[in-house]
DNA sequence: TGATTTTTTGCAACCGGTTGCAAAGCGCCC
DNA sequence: GGGCGCTTTGCAACCGGTTGCAAAAAATCA
């Protein structure tokens, strides 16, 4: 059925070297033997197996695309700009979907060993680095996409730094007057959500003539959100809330809504991400945009980097965020 | 770097058949020397090249999965779960993420090709058969998901009637009383929007009492709603509006209430994909639900199958939707 | 024209596995 | 102990390519 090189050669009456060469980048080939071979290639439709030329290569142009973040809106745009972004460098796309409580790096290397990736991504910012790590130390180029940034990293981690982004989601609400605010995080075991906190806290620490407290969401999910707004507002809640992202947003203003209270007329609330629906017109969420086309940029780079020169150093890349004007938080001043 | 074959073969003092057997389903081993190998590799850290391997059995696992919905928040759900059901089977996900611009095969045909995938999965509803198509042609078992059904099938289709939706749509409509209705599709030359107005417009023939038109958003998003129910509102609008998709309805149902209109007091939507968001407190779209679950079970299922054998003939598989009672239709009456 | 250099070509080994085949090993029976 | 049938094993060829090497061909130079 699949025609392969020999089938070529023997067609175009030269040997397979001149076929393989005439399809590998700067080989040694005659223009006239290259018009042959061409020639019988197109006529039997050739295509030359990847698979099988990864073997004496060494390259599979394979890249494992891990996640386990498959139902965060967000990620939707993170996976369509990682495939295009790695496809318009001839790589191709491997993907590895992690239930959200596989914690066990062991079965994903085996995996990504099995079929000889160039290079992974891990795509999540809820996984512990530990999978990052343990790909590295399976010899395989690694980024650790919406990671977490460490003082001294094993692998490259590409991001946001979520401190920072506190601390601006802290100064947004200071300059804004509030004067009892709060944060309301994703699961308080999630790194990110610590950070978060940090920084928010570090922000509020400069003020202590303002009022402010926390409580966590039992996941970064809409209904998450939703309950621990709603318990929130039983027990008198704050003016405006930092809430851990946006989907979790999305939940409170629900809760708020439905209470029949306005936001921000009543609660100011802040999220963090920007992802599609925040900028609907109906939900229209004040947030903090973090800047994903960047980070995915950087990390195809990386890892694409590694892959070319396998003994540079892991780096961390911080890119910046900016708060999204929009309507769920009280005009400045 | 990687060990081989080879490498526990040595260490084991066997030959490489004799591992190679030991890793291979049904091959004849004692027990002895399963022992020693399976110690040798363990020792090594062995794990076999699946792509290698491949080169003889003819099998690579490897299962594209090609999509140009990477904007339909619906199509995350869908990721996840083709994801997970293929790993589920020991087969592993080669995204392929075609531009929507894209309308030739030919080059997503050659990548299936040099990756010998094992077979392919089309996962969209604006792709043209055209491509399942070309992998059938190419020799590739393929089943195109939330495709379209024709009556002499040449490729194995799952998804959903549209037509019946469509009609169901308009029953919803019409036994809530209202008494102008009109259907506000995607992109006229989509085959999905074509056959839900056909839908739609057959249930409504056999009340002519009621008043029907229609129209066309550009796109299947957000923004595409929002736009074309703003002009409808200015035209004077009807009653009730079946839309295309859900994006659409939540685009639509925010120019409604910016208009400072009420739905369902004013007018009433009702969408079709009920996706996650749909069910979102604050938007509360009534809707009619696909599903998803199902249509990619059938979908695995069915491409596995003709992986087994390849002489299977083309079916298509439907299945029903059902109507998803939320808030933006008034009550039955 | 012939010698020399450079380019092109084919041979054959190899990448990491699998598998048909025949030989070796084993258990069992007489 | 020898003969029989069944299981286990290793050899070697093969899957579809790539590549170092030396020979052949072409280009360059004197």
């Amino acid at each position: 059925m699949a025609v392969t090189l020999k089938d070529v050669a023997e067609r175009a009456g030269v040997s397979t070297s001149a076929v393989s060469r005439t399809f590998t980048e700067g080989a040694s080939v005659s223009s006239k033997t290259r018009a042959k071979v061409e020639k019988a290639a197109k006529a039997l439709g050739y295509s030359p197996n990847a698979l099988a030329s990864s073997l004496t290569t060494g390259r599979t142009k394979l890249i494992g695309l891990v996640s386990n973040n498959f139902h965060n809106p967000l990620f939707l745009e993170v996976f369509d700009r990682f495939t295009r972004g790695l496809q318009d460098r001839g790589l191709r796309p491997l993907l590895v979907n992690l239930r959200v409580e596989e914690t066990d790096p062991e079965a994903s290397v085996r995996m990504l060993r099995q079929y000889s990736v160039d290079g992974a991504i891990v795509a999540s910012s809820t996984l512990p680095p530990s999978f990052a790590e343990a790909y590295r130390a399976a010899g395989i180029p690694v980024v650790h996409s919406f990671g977490r940034f460490t003082t001294a990293p094993q692998v490259h981690v590409v991001g946001i730094d979520n401190v920072a982004c506190g601390r601006m989601a802290g100064e947004a609400l200071i300059s804004r007057g509030y004067k009892r605010v709060a944060f309301l995080g994703g699961p308080e075991q999630a790194t990110s959500t610590q950070d978060r906190a940090l920084g928010f806290m570090a922000a509020l620490r400069e003020h202590p003539e303002i009022e402010v407290s926390a409580s966590y969401a039992s996941a970064y999910s809409f209904d998450a959100g939703r309950v621990e707004m709603t318990k929130l507002l039983m027990q008198g809640p704050a003016e405006a809330y930092f809430c851990g992202d946006d989907v979790l947003s999305i939940g409170a203003l629900s809760a708020v809504q439905e209470a029949g209270l306005s936001c921000p007329g009543d609660i100011g609330i802040i999220g963090l991400n920007d992802m599609q629906m925040s900028g609907w017109q109906n939900i229209n969420l004040t947030t903090i945009r973090q800047p994903v086309a960047e980070i995915i940029g950087a990390s195809i780079d990386l890892v694409v980097g590694t892959v070319e020169d396998p003994t540079r150093h892991p780096e961390t890349r911080l890119f910046p965020c900016k708060v999204i004007e929009r309507g769920t938080l009280r005009a400045l001043g």
